[in-house]
DNA sequence: CATGAATGAGTCTTCATTCAT
DNA sequence: GATGAATGAAGACTCATTCAT
């Protein structure tokens, strides 16, 4: 799961986009953009139609309606958020892959931050929409507790049995080590992005109070 | 700072509200709770209006503007927020009361949760608003990376002046110790409310979890 | 009629002042002005009541409608515009006053120029507001149209009995002298009130011009 | 500039008109009519849609504001209003055709006396709405004291010259004969344009005083 | 008398969506 | 497929007026 191989890991959603025009591709960036700047409800159709340069109705060509439009950007980045741990024989993976938790949290940050960094925007349409529209809440549900923390519970327990890991509730330490992941992600690309940040000492100092945090010696 | 004292230790910002009508109460509820259930892009001032059993103008007679009405329900909430760090001579009340980072934090969990419990969806409104209102990302800045981050470093050097806490840069340590009690928290009471929780019992690991993970010895 | 007169040959209509509480006043007084600035219909009773320094229900009190408060300024100012020529027996004050009709029209233009210069804000409110209420156009039909231009037509007649008065109908007369009057007064007061004017050789420039316009050797 | 030659000394301002929709040009009309019965203030965009049988909507798709509304069809109005006298070599057009300022004055009269029977609605609004609005006065000030009043002052002049006109200042022959023009105008089209008018005999009579009032013997 | 909170109809304006071209 | 004029419902906000205090 490091960076490079990201593209080796999971399908790149993306190939749905070899079906897109020129205009809808405009259409997408646009909204986007500008759904992520002020929120779904406070964007107006107008605007993302002069944003990406084409008439208002051809927007509705595309997209039934502007909530249509809204699911097309949130669904397909939901599943690419989660996509790293859909694989198929995660275990597999993880047994000739990563020997230590350690290992699978540092490869793990560093490919979601990989994802974040080019999809920053539709990140944020994706978790500030979330509340407000039941749709989403149920897709969220199903793609992020059922999948993504079914599978990464698995993997916990995974290297709970190795010993490496602190005998807990799974989903306690998944919170716990989800929570100082997306913490520190959060800090860095959201709430502080312009400071002058150390990514690679950050990291290390996350990961390291994450490992003390949950390692199995410790208790 | 633990829960029973919460009176005690800051004042209850809440005597301005001796100054507020009723209707002007029932309008502040209703625009609370709707705000908090669509977003206040998605809400329109006659819902708050027929939810709170008045005229339209009557909102209008008492805050100018929608965003007036916002601005009075988050400002309050983001002061109320901080406040338990707000207090004067903070170290001594640490000195006096907290010999242990984990006692400290044990009761800065159980207060800010009482505080949540309380004020659910006026925190849903702060979180889900700031990244759309200038406004409200300059008073947060002001009030939480000025103010509470300044405040809580101090509080951790104090203890890694005592060798209880990791020697590390201490805005790591408050990254990671805020981003694992709020990751609790919000799973608890905003994702999760209505699951089967034992709230002792995900305190205890919770605060487990930092403790190993910022302890001293452990570099 | 020349100025130092004018208290002595029509009742000041302003004793009803004498009626009017100190709060009633404040309400004319900032009514007059804003309904001149932007016009009746463009005002708010909130704007007058807050620049009158009373409630916006005392206005109420007073003027039972915002129309009632335009008439009960209306309707005095167009009384006391034409109250010089409403003085009962006004051939007898001709004849013992006013040998020619140039020193009518002098005395008659400095008349209402001093009239206008107190009275501006009113005036201007009378000439706007006309056109948009019925019950002002009846007034004023029956004011001006009867009262003052049949006097104003017989004074016209005197002058062309005594021969000084071309002999043509007299409402041509009356309206040319009348226009060419308030056509000085308006650019005067009203167009280009800050003008560098001088005042005495105008009017005796727009004098001239009527008297040889209107005089009888001239047909 | 008498009437039959009115489309060969200036252009038809009208010619931007080809490019109204026909809802625009229903939008013009009834914003016109009503405008100019009520007054902008006191008409309601829903009023201007309903008798221009579109949707309120769709007055807002051609002007963006309602103020947008009334400029459209006041600042041409007061293009038109003053457009006999901006054409370019307006002396030597005056050489050929009116050899007496007489001539030109009949000429002048007839032309606007045909203007206004056209556009007397516009009209209306042009004067009444101009004390309201800053811009208007802006424009009114460059168009008509600017343009207008410096080229009827060349006009003036050079009858003074032919010594045809009293030796004055230009002004104020030029507020005279204004006056007078626009007395007799404004008397037989706006104040009493129900009354029995013998249409030329008046603009006869107009003329006569006028050119006594001002003709160069008589001082 | 005077107040000012309360009203709800009405204001201008924006919106997502449709449809003829 | 793309357009953009047209829609009318809905939006935030203002208004003149009322009435309990």
């Amino acid at each position: 799961m490091p960076e490079q191989n990201q593209h080796n890991l999971f399908e790149e959603l993306l190939n749905q986009d070899e079906s897109l025009t020129e205009k809808q591709k405009k259409i997408l960036e646009s909204a986007i953009e500008i759904f992520a700047e002020k929120g779904y409800s406070a964007t107006s159709t107008n605007e993302i139609a002069k944003k990406a340069g084409v008439a208002e109705g051809t927007i509705f060509r595309h997209y039934k309606t502007k909530k249509d439009l809204l699911l097309s950007i949130v669904a397909p980045t939901m599943a690419k958020l989660v996509a790293p741990f859909v694989i198929k024989d995660l275990n597999k993976v993880l047994d000739t892959k990563y020997e230590t938790y350690e290992a699978f949290l540092k490869a793990l940050i560093l490919n979601r931050q990989a994802f974040l960094k080019e999809n920053m925007a539709a990140f944020r349409i994706l978790i500030q929409e979330i509340p407000f529209h039941p749709e989403l809440k149920e897709q969220f549900k199903e793609h992020i507790a059922n999948k993504l923390f079914e599978r990464v519970q698995r993997i916990i327990e995974h290297y709970q049995e190795l010993g490496q890991v602190i005998s807990m509730p799974s989903q306690a330490v998944l919170r716990f080590t989800l929570s100082s992941i997306f913490g520190f992600l959060i800090a860095r690309h959201l709430l502080l992005p312009e400071a002058d940040w150390d990514n690679e000492k950050e990291i290390e100092y996350t990961i390291h109070m994450i490992m003390n945090g949950v390692k199995a010696s410790s208790i």
